[in-house]
RNA sequence: GGCCCCGUUGUGUAGCGGCCUAGCACGCCGCCCUCUCAAGGCGGUAGCGGGGGUUCGAAUCCCCUCGGGGCUACCA
């Protein structure tokens, strides 16, 4: 492994609810850092502001903490390169565009927006192979331009894109790679801020990163970000394209198309983080360990190797991300899913201001249910009948409707046997139904404890029964017995 | 349209010329266990996009083809 410390980073925009793929960059750049003993930093890219969303900053902090995937530096936690939001950092990106212009190696353009589209749609309707820009502002003075049609006010600034223009570089994932010829690049817009390009360019050299890992949709610009650092006389750091997330029809994967495109969403939905860390990881890295598809991110670190990653974009498909979950689910301390429950519960409305003994009684049910969940929001719902009063208890109407004519007498023996049993636990609890229901009626255990499922539970499929009705205590055990015999 | 990237069961992958009658995980199906449901155990299902080469031998190398995706913005 590399002994080098290398400094990563992640670079979302601010653009609404954080992006799925936000995470999953953060995983593979963090791991890196880590496994090098480098740095991960967290740069906020706001220079469209015409997409920019206020509120979109925080989530992006609170989703990536929520998932572990924590920075070094960043814009809320300050750093030797701050600051690091990129819409605080116009004055310095002004003198490399000065220098580019100077150097002859970009020009200023004053086509309007308008005259631009025409352009497109003329090259468009033309099945033209040639496409972009048609340089008519290049080698021309304000004055010189201003006399032609389609002029606007405000230039934009350009690249000079050389018909030398290398287009193959190495990709750590890849190997040679080759990308499109680009466009004259526009590097400064009217509006004064830089474009991704640049902005890409000039603070990923100030802020030292070493090594850029992105989405594999950044190929086919790397071209023009090798010519910024050759004209700029830096050195460009190593490029790692990872494969891009998909929808179900295999495009691009997108909010419009996937509900689980917003990172918010998996809270929403239970899911654990580190369930989701690590499904994040399947998708561009093959199992760590053989046989088992779980590895903590520790364990990623440890084994990480550009190598390994994978080229082929994965359909985002959430079955595997439901076992996952199961399998953290099942791993937590019994204590500790409690804890994750009751604040799932509460952030989503399943409790409303619940009392002690009410989140008592669910910290003792959880056991009950937590190989039984693939979901935090499965809890509450599978344990409603424990919270509900004895009167009020629903009872599934097809369970009753098929509960065998020997209901009303099992039902019976059972408060019978219930009524007269000493310690109230478990164990005695089944022992007591046994000999009443199997050994007295002569029952299979599964007709036997049917009907008293259904009393009990209101349903014929529960946690388990003998446990739940220790938890009940007898009173209210009798009682939704007797309701249910009324009801026979 | 042009340029570029990618192509192993339903999904994610292992495979780097013989160990592959293609392995693993999840899913799905069945059986066992069992107070229901789970969990667990056991078994099963299904794949190298296609065609040409190269080679004693190809999922693995080469070419073509087809398919999918990305880019082609004063968005990132």
């Amino acid at each position: 492994m590399t002994q080098t410390p290398a400094r990563l980073r992640v670079a979302p925009s601010p653009t609404g609810d954080p992006h799925v793929g936000t995470a999953y960059m953060s995983l593979f750049n963090l791991a890196y850092a880590r496994a090098t003993g480098g740095q991960f930093v967290l740069r906020i890219e706001d220079t469209d502001r015409a997409r920019y969303v206020a509120s979109s900053e925080q989530q992006i902090f609170d989703t990536l903490h929520w998932l572990g995937l924590d920075w070094d530096e960043g814009p809320d936690l300050g750093g030797p390169y701050a600051p690091y939001r990129q819409s605080e950092r116009l004055d310095t990106y002004r003198p490399f565009v000065d220098q580019l212009i100077a150097d002859g190696h970009a020009y200023y353009c004053w086509c309007s927006t308008d005259r631009l589209a025409e352009l497109r749609a003329q090259q468009q309707a033309a099945k033209s192979s040639v496409t972009g820009y048609d340089r008519l502002c290049y080698g021309k003075t304000r004055e010189e331009r201003a006399a032609l049609p389609g002029f606007s006010e405000t230039p934009v600034v350009r690249m000079l894109i050389p018909s030398d223009v290398e287009l193959t570089f190495t990709d750590l994932i890849r190997g040679e790679v080759n990308a499109p010829v680009p466009d004259d690049q526009v590097i400064l817009k009217a509006d004064g801020f830089p474009t991704y390009h640049l902005a890409v360019v000039v603070d990923d050299h100030l802020m030292g990163i070493t090594h850029v890992v992105r989405g594999e949709e950044w190929i086919s610009s790397t071209p023009k970000h090798l010519l910024l650092y050759k004209w700029l006389g830096l050195t460009p750091p190593a490029f790692a394209h990872m494969p891009l997330l998909r929808n179900t029809d295999k495009s691009k994967i997108s909010k419009r198309k996937n509900p689980a495109a917003r990172l918010t969403w998996f809270a929403e939905q239970g899911y654990l983080p580190e369930a989701l860390r690590n499904f994040l990881q399947l998708l561009a890295y093959p199992p760590v360990h053989e046989g088992t598809d779980v590895a903590s991110f520790g364990e990623f670190v440890a084994a990480f190797d550009w190598a390994k990653v994978n080229t082929t974009g994965p359909i985002f498909d959430l079955t595997k991300l439901g076992a996952l979950n199961a399998d953290y689910i099942r791993a937590l301390d019994a204590d500790e899913l409690a804890d994750r429950i009751i604040s799932y519960a509460l952030a989503n409305g399943q409790l409303t201001d619940p009392s002690d003994a009410q989140l008592d009684l669910l910290r003792s049910a959880v056991p009950l249910i937590q190989e039984r969940l693939v979901l935090l929001s499965e809890a509450v719902p599978k344990l409603a009948y424990l919270f509900a009063a004895d009167d009020e208890l629903a009872i599934d109407a097809d369970a009753l409707a098929k509960a065998g004519p020997d209901a009303s007498a099992v039902v019976a023996a059972a408060r019978q046997a219930l009524a007269g049993l000493g310690e109230w636990n478990h164990e005695g609890i089944q022992a007591a139904l046994r000999e009443a229901l199997v050994d007295g009626l002569g029952l299979k255990p599964k007709f036997a404890f049917g009907p008293v499922r259904l009393g009990i539970t209101g349903s014929n499929v529960s946690p388990p029964l003998f446990e739940s009705m220790e938890l009940l205590g007898r009173d209210s055990c009798l009682a939704r017995l007797d309701r249910l015999a009324g009801r026979l």
